[in-house]
DNA sequence: TATGTAGTGAAACATTTGTTGCAAAATGTT
DNA sequence: AACATTTTGCAACAAATGTTTCACTACATA
């Protein structure tokens, strides 16, 4: 399997003689230019000797200096018609208008939710989904701004099984369910600040009985970032006054597919059964048809 | 000053000779590639000779094919500098882990957003926030997968004005709401396949009482979609067989954020009034507090 | 038909490319 | 101090690069 250079890089580089350091600090420092320019004009720049390039290359486990262009050009390659393609084509908007907001804060979102991709987010992902995967239970919270996610994941993970709840006000009910939760039960609780006390309250004291927390919140100084348990940080971050709730939509809707993924694939048909049934019941209205006059 | 590369080609290329015709619409659809291989690789994929490719740049007044290059790899050098340089510093994952399709579907996510910024969808975009701003009262209404962006849009809207309200079912009232509208109030609505009939029935019985819809669906030929509202498209495709809801939750906090905008600077105060409202009811818990033992 | 012009393909061109062999220098070890 | 290793610089290498030249074709105009 192939391990990317920054990483590799990284491992060996205290280990790298002089001037292998020296152009690997230029390469590191200078990634777009690896596919751009010749080696020869990269040594150059780095102060190096060609030979230098080459070695360094082969002290890192490629085969020449072309298999590491190689991957730095399929990175380029692939960024550039992919995400930054889009951005690329705007048109100049009247920086005062609706318009020109608009970008602004929708390009905030999708720059936010790449900013979620750090490798310790991807982990707590993982074993978040892995927890609730196995979970007898799994609960949902949230309030206020954050009643919206715990909703949504309440609602996607209800698609695929019957062993997740949510823990809202209807009725007045609320958090009394978690008196029933047992140890190894999940709580899935979703805040930002202003925290509400109640929410944060609960967390506690479902961790004090045992329960594994996943939480989804705006800081890791969030009073719901708890130590032991898994935290997924979402910016909350924006242009408007109004918070941003975007990224930790994203977080939710990310880790109900992640749990989708690691379930049983009898799911699959489950979801098509509900469906069908569904349809049957006259709830849905066929794709086909259309709504104008 | 520079002419971009495409637009001085598409000026010339019906007079070109056919073989250099070959060659620039090659180039024109992997303009990736033109920095990143070398001519006669490029020549080899388009079909032509080497020859060819340096009398294109020649035509079109470039000194030379390095010349071309060094344009594209400028372009490429930027774009991989901005908004990707995050997904560039990725660690290539095990292709079945749980963080790569983590990854993946974060990666679809903001993609998704990013291609939110289509021209049309700004306008649709500005135009439904100035109704909104206007009206009377704003009716949410949105079940299912889409009850979360209803809810949001309603909750964060609640927040800087008492003209709007939430359609849900609790206590069986729900669409019943919908009687006291009058001509020029808004609609709200958010739905996706597989639609839900009531809604959709709601949301046309709307439009014909007069009321302004605001849609927010996966497709134009969506029922939801009326031709005389302002309709936001937002794709839910997904690697997951879950329906992707965020893109669909970024449009409603855009358009929030939107409305918050247009309305009066008074609001602004009156947030702050709320936060400071409910600090004092102890409903929320002051940021800085540390949740852990 | 003859003639001029523009387009094309193939080969040859001088450079530049990435790599490697080898000797000198630097480094650490006995 | 003597040794073995590693690191470095230089020069040479074959391969590939971008360009140019030249002969040939196609097609228009006279």
């Amino acid at each position: 399997m192939m391990v990317s250079f920054a990483q590799s890089l990284a491992t060996r580089f205290a280990t790298l003689p002089e001037q292998l350091q020296v152009a690997a600090r230029w390469i590191a420092d200078h990634p777009q230019d690896v596919a751009l320019l010749s080696m020869r004009d990269q040594a150059r720049r780095a102060g190096v000797q060609p030979a230098t390039m080459t070695r360094l290359a082969k002290a890192l486990g490629y085969d020449g200096y072309d298999a590491l262009r190689a991957q730095h050009a399929e990175v380029l390659r692939r960024d550039g018609q992919g995400l930054a393609a889009t951005a690329r084509r705007r048109r100049p908007l009247d920086a005062n208008s609706h318009e020109a907001a608009a970008q602004a804060l929708l390009t905030a979102s999708a720059d936010q939710i790449l900013h979620l991709q750090s490798a310790d987010n991807l982990a707590v992902l993982a074993k978040a989904a892995a927890q609730i995967a196995m979970a007898r239970r799994i609960y949902c919270l949230g309030q206020r701004s954050s009643y919206p996610i715990a909703w949504h994941f309440h609602y996607a993970l209800s698609l695929i099984t019957d062993r997740v709840q949510l823990l809202d006000g209807s009725g007045a009910v609320g958090l009394d369910v978690l008196t029933h939760a047992v140890p190894g039960d999940v709580l899935f609780v979703c805040g930002v600040a202003p925290y509400t006390r109640a929410v944060v309250e609960a967390t506690l004291q479902a961790q004090a009985d045992g329960l594994r927390i996943v939480a989804v919140t705006d800081s890791p100084m969030s009073p719901l970032a708890t130590q032991q348990g898994c935290v997924l940080i979402a910016p909350t971050e924006s242009a408007s006054f109004l918070h941003a709730m975007t990224p930790a939509f994203a977080i939710a809707d990310c880790l109900a597919a992640l749990v989708a993924r690691a379930e049983d694939p009898a799911m699959l048909v489950r979801l098509e059964g509900l469906d069908r049934q569904l349809a049957a019941r006259n709830t849905y209205l066929p794709k086909t048809q259309k709504g104008s006059t």
